[in-house]
DNA sequence: GTAAAAATAGCACGACCGTTCGATTATTCG
DNA sequence: CGAATAATCGAACGGTCGTGCTATTTTTAC
């Protein structure tokens, strides 16, 4: 819930921003340095001591920047969606809508999970921390979780409308299978290790991709029914 | 490694055992509980402060079993293991090879997998909490989940060998794609509460089946070419 | 430069953790 | 039954944790 709005935030508020009280940038260094902490270890495994010990500041230094853990867990977990959204959502909303801009948003977030093969995904990992730990950290894990979730979701949407793919598309259905398929990328690759974990995704999603593709291409010039806004992930 | 002999294990062992000393049955007892524990919160976040108050014993009576907290946590890694043997992989060992076979493994799997939106997996929060952390649980671990990953590969081979599937299917991958869609089960409706989930694998599932399977039906009294033995999940 | 305000440090508390050790009780066996 | 052995307990230790409190230092504003 808490989390929602940070992709509202217009793209340029930072430069709108009164100049950053030395507070607020050993706050952001502090959170910087917690991500990193948290996607090795996990938001639960973050502990104030080593991050005061990386920070080279007294514990009690570092808390008063949030006053409780918890909202240290809740920053980082902020964090980490405004590195997502920048990273994986922005990027692809520059690819035409439809079937280029779903491939560049399967793409990004491939490659993003790549990477966190070595790092970890605190998606993920909060996921397990969690799932039965109700709360405000568990409410943005999940906010922001979902948010995600149906932004790609949109995406298929709009390859149907645009005809890119069949009408009868359950683009829910079609996000399940490939949120799935992310999920054992980072499994296979960061737990068990297995080399090949990236190849088999990028195959099972062109799989994907054809299940749902149209068999017969439609006519090319094809009005764009459904014209939709471009704009921040958490819209609609 | 240290888990993998527990599937080669004969099935009537326990019967050939000698009778059970009275320590022994309190351990057993133990680890039943702790398991229950490790499920819900996890194996880091079992305590032997709270098993114990869970078995009505004192810590060091409980702690006297094990030796150590990780010797206690491998015993659950393996209990578990013998648990989803015991409920996935030999109940299917009845049906006979190819689709048949291959369909009852994922229906235990998806089945167990409905039960623990509830309970919780520690194959799953297991994976996370160990994927970089060497030592004798994560071997553990990672070497039951791949005992059955391997397994269910199996499975996939003998239906090829069967003429259920085509014959260049690749059987890893689509294990690989099994795997996917149960870890995307237990994701969505354990964490995100998402009440469809079970339908969306199960279809998900089919379309897999599909898009692997024969077009054409082969000759039916197709000749058993690739024979095997039945046996324990480790066996190969 | 000086005063107000913000940021950081230092220290202590209580809680829980895994583990050790010696005493005590319960079980097994002859 | 009694002796040997196994199982369990109780208390304590050193450690880390989040957090609260009071100084002290640093930054800001006039």
């Amino acid at each position: 819930m808490s989390v929602t709005p940070l992709s509202k935030r217009s793209r340029t508020e930072e430069l709108s921003r009164k100049p950053l009280q030395k507070g607020q940038q050993t706050k952001a260094a502090i959170v910087d340095a917690a991500l990193g902490l948290a996607t090795q270890i996990g938001l639960e495994g973050l502990s104030i001591g080593a991050l005061a010990e990386v920070m080279q500041m007294s514990k009690s230094g570092v808390f008063a920047h949030f006053g409780s853990r918890e909202e240290l867990q809740i920053s980082v977990v902020r964090e980490y969606h405004t590195r997502f959204e920048d990273e994986v959502f922005y990027p692809a909303m520059n690819a035409p809508r439809g079937l280029p801009r779903l491939r560049m948003l399967f793409d990004n977030w491939m490659k993003r999970t790549s990477v966190e093969i070595d790092s970890g995904c605190i998606y993920i990992s909060g996921a397990v921390e969690f799932d039965d730990r109700p709360g405000p950290v568990r409410d943005a894990l999940a906010s922001s979780v979902n948010t995600w979730l149906s932004a790609m979701r949109r995406a298929v949407e709009l390859a149907v409308a645009e005809g890119h793919l069949r009408a009868d598309t359950d683009a829910a259905q079609m996000a399940f299978e490939v949120h799935a398929l992310i999920l054992a990328l980072h499994y296979e690759a960061r737990f068990l290790r297995s080399p090949d974990s990236v190849s088999r995704a990028t195959q099972a999603f062109e799989s994907i991709l054809s299940r749902y593709g149209q068999t017969v291409l439609p006519p090319s010039a094809s009005v764009h029914t459904a014209r939709r806004r471009k704009g921040p992930m958490a819209a609609a």
